[in-house]
DNA sequence: CGCAGTCTAGCAC
DNA sequence: GTGCTAGACTGCG
């Protein structure tokens, strides 16, 4: 189970106002099983709409594909993107507007001056 | 659009 | 306990 941990401690990890594409998410975790990562959402015990807005619940609502459409959510993608409009992310026909711009990305290489 | 690669969970033997 | 299938994905042809 440590990667699915380890994948809902990187989620949790996505500021309010900003989504993550379960790429970004893998590598992160250091593995390339995109699809594994998904999973580990869907069966995630501390969801949004279960736990509230705690430090221990994971906004899998901010996980997208990367493409910025919304896939699947274990409360229906209606309860997603409303969700996610709420959060300030415009969601038009199932898809992030904006997605590059809401996309959000670890601390990368951190300007070096 | 379709196939293959990668990982976990669930069910069958 | 081992083996196979399916799944909230991604990249290439």
């Amino acid at each position: 189970m440590a990667f699915n941990e380890k994948i809902w401690e990187l989620c949790k990890k996505i500021p309010r106002g900003r989504v993550m594409t379960y790429k970004l998410l893998a590598e992160a975790a250091g593995t390339k099983a995109y699809r594994a990562v998904g999973n580990a959402m869907n069966k995630n015990p501390n969801g949004l709409l279960v736990c509230g807005y705690g430090k221990d619940m994971v906004p899998c609502h901010r996980v997208v594909d990367s493409s910025g459409h919304l896939r699947g959510f274990a409360h229906g993608l209606n309860a997603k993107a409303r969700l996610l409009r709420m959060e300030g992310i415009g969601i038009k026909e199932d898809r992030v507007v904006n997605f590059k711009m809401v996309t959000y990305r670890f601390t990368r290489k951190l300007r070096k001056k």
